[in-house]
DNA sequence: GCAATGCTTGACAGCGTTGTCACAACCTCG
DNA sequence: CGAGGTTGTGACAACGCTGTCAAGCATTGC
């Protein structure tokens, strides 16, 4: 029962107690003693860095394999540069939406042993910058992605870039922006839309904006009107109506633009959740879908392929966008140009849209 | 220009160049010196220890928030035994479902100074054990929030609680749960749903069950069977269906149902997905809503509200179940009790329901 | 053959906080 | 009035890891 004072080659370095009062698993003072290396060595080998031999890499990989090893989050974060968090900051434009970029941004995180924070914020706080401004200096993050309407809030930008906190936004304005972004083209989404609605023979196609406020609202509009004009046709007051992104909003275009004798044969909504507004009272009004009119939206929600007839929309790579955001972030900030990456849209067609019905007395 | 060598209560403690040359905030040293009391004594101000004299506790916290001091999280972690620190794993029921409990929880972390990192795992997975325990020994999490189906799987409950790892589940199943848990009651919001279709007089209700190994698919279901037999109604093989809670598996569903002359003149589906996809085929077969037949839901999905007719369905406290099971992780560990919280759940009467219609020669 | 260089490794000092313990000062009670 | 608490405070050692620096050794160049 003789226990060594100095050392011994148990397992019970591998689970021992400690005061807290717990089991705990190892460290990389219990990898080092195993392999018989310094700590250093250890961290040099599970960070990667250069100049360790491939006997000694071998030896700690096996060693820390076997002892079920896994650094220290908090330790790693106190002592170096980084942190291994990500932060995912939103102000709820849709759940949905917000889904699919924490997905996709997860999937890079997984990939990089990162972690990701959520933390939604009210953009239109007043103290909304000190909040996310503590929030950075609590959690020392590596980097923040900030998603819509956040990513168009000059104020936050100049306390980050002032405070050297990394960030990528995502689907920023175009004209406001300078940072790193991720963005996609909105601007042709919304004229090949528009191009295919006019190639089914549509000569009168409504367009419900979106939420002013909101970066895509006009690019998706100007890519209509560039499409509209393009193919000769007016773009007229009467078939224009502004509406918030809001499915109640879509629902009172849709009155807007159908409860009339020459209303359009196509609506394109600036998003889905407005075209399922128009839809439910084309609905009401008891026109056929698609035959006496087609509707389109833009993001392709869950939503849009669960109502009947199913919805023909613009798909944003959102979980794409968010991925690439984390990886900007995660990458070494050497880079000295700063990218503004734009992905590609993919137009799903589905049930919604047919042929625009034969002219009549209208 | 002479700078004291001892002390000096400048601004330039506030904000200070380290060696990995970026600007930082206060640290718990530059208020304790400023404030001329201990570090020991600023931190138990800040975590609210007792004995220490309200003058102390008064000027170290004025001093803090001259200061804008925020304690360092990792450090904290390292150190203590509290991480600050909540996960949520989740693996995809829904993007909506997870949605809520995500900001339900969020809303208690924000109060008590908690963060939350969200992880997606695949329940399927053979090491998914092995992977949340990776997890938990990484970033010493103070607790971990399971959701359906994840709050379902043994093995793991197993692992978590031989490594005493706090966590509480969502919704699990009644049977097999034993654990700390936050639910509400499926088997009565099941049987008031029927019952509110009986009373509307319909008689022939069609039943789409849930996936056989989601939790609250055998109460819901239950619930409608004893609803039916206390009003003497008999449930028939006819009348229920199997489902897996997806919106094709309701078409599915929806098309054994309905397409034959005894159809039912209501349907309860186990969730909104599957009742959607039972109105989809309806729409298809012509039948108008509400006035020909009744869909029934369960969740209150975003979707719910966007279709029309707009679907009656069965609210649960998702938010509200999140945040009570942040509570419980939060709250000292000290309850011997284990708790089980039942929520109440609400019934949402929209468009999707109707009295039965007349009885005819079916 | 010897200095100059590169590669590999380890000792050691933090990182910013909390837990433990010790120590005064003050109270309470017989 | 002294023994035995209670209360307020600080010194100091963790916590588990990374950054810095220097040392040992092998290799290269002249």
């Amino acid at each position: 029962m003789s226990e060594g004072p100095d050392d011994a080659a148990l397992g019970d370095s591998l689970v021992r107690r400690t005061r807290r009062g717990y089991v705990r698993g190892a460290t990389i003072v219990d990898v080092a003693h195993e392999a018989k290396v310094s700590i250093k060595t250890v961290s040099r080998v599970l960070n990667r860095e250069p100049n360790v031999s491939s006997a000694t890499r071998d030896l700690v990989l096996a060693t820390a394999s076997r002892l079920h090893y896994t650094p220290n989050f908090s330790a790693r974060s106190l002592a170096g540069a980084r942190s291994y968090l990500l932060a995912l900051l939103y102000d709820n434009p849709s759940a949905a939406y917000v889904a699919d970029l924490q997905a996709g941004a997860l999937t890079c995180c997984r990939t990089e042993g990162y972690h990701l924070i959520v933390e939604p914020f009210d953009s239109a706080s007043p103290d909304l910058v000190a909040c996310i401004m503590e929030m950075t200096a609590k959690l020392r993050t590596d980097g923040l992605i900030l998603t819509p309407p956040l990513s168009d809030h000059p104020a936050l930008r100049a306390a980050l870039d002032s405070a050297q906190v990394r960030y990528v936004l995502i689907s920023p304005n175009l004209d406001t922006c300078s940072g790193p972004s991720v963005r996609m083209d909105e601007e042709a989404a919304g004229r090949e839309m528009t191009k295919l609605l006019i190639g089914l023979g549509h000569r009168k196609i409504g367009f419900v904006k979106g939420h002013p406020d909101h970066g895509g609202s006009h690019l998706r509009f100007s890519g209509y009107c560039d499409a509209m004009r393009e193919a000769g046709l007016e773009v007229s007051e009467s078939l224009v109506v502004k509406g918030l992104y809001s499915f109640l909003s879509g629902v009172e275009a849709g009155v807007y633009l159908l409860e009339r004798a020459d209303r359009p044969t196509a609506v394109f909504a600036a998003n889905d959740d407005m075209a399922l507004g128009v839809m439910s009272v084309a609905n009401r009004l008891g026109l056929a879908l698609p035959r006496d009119l087609s509707v389109v939206g833009f993001d392709d929600t869950p939503t849009a392929r669960v109502v009947w007839p199913q919805l023909t929309t613009v798909r944003q790579p959102v979980a794409e966008m968010a991925a690439a955001a984390a990886r900007l972030l995660i990458a070494e900030p050497s880079t000295e140009t700063v990218p503004a990456l734009v992905l590609n849209f993919e137009i799903v067609i589905r049930g919604s849209t047919a042929p625009a019905p034969k002219m009549n007395a209208r």
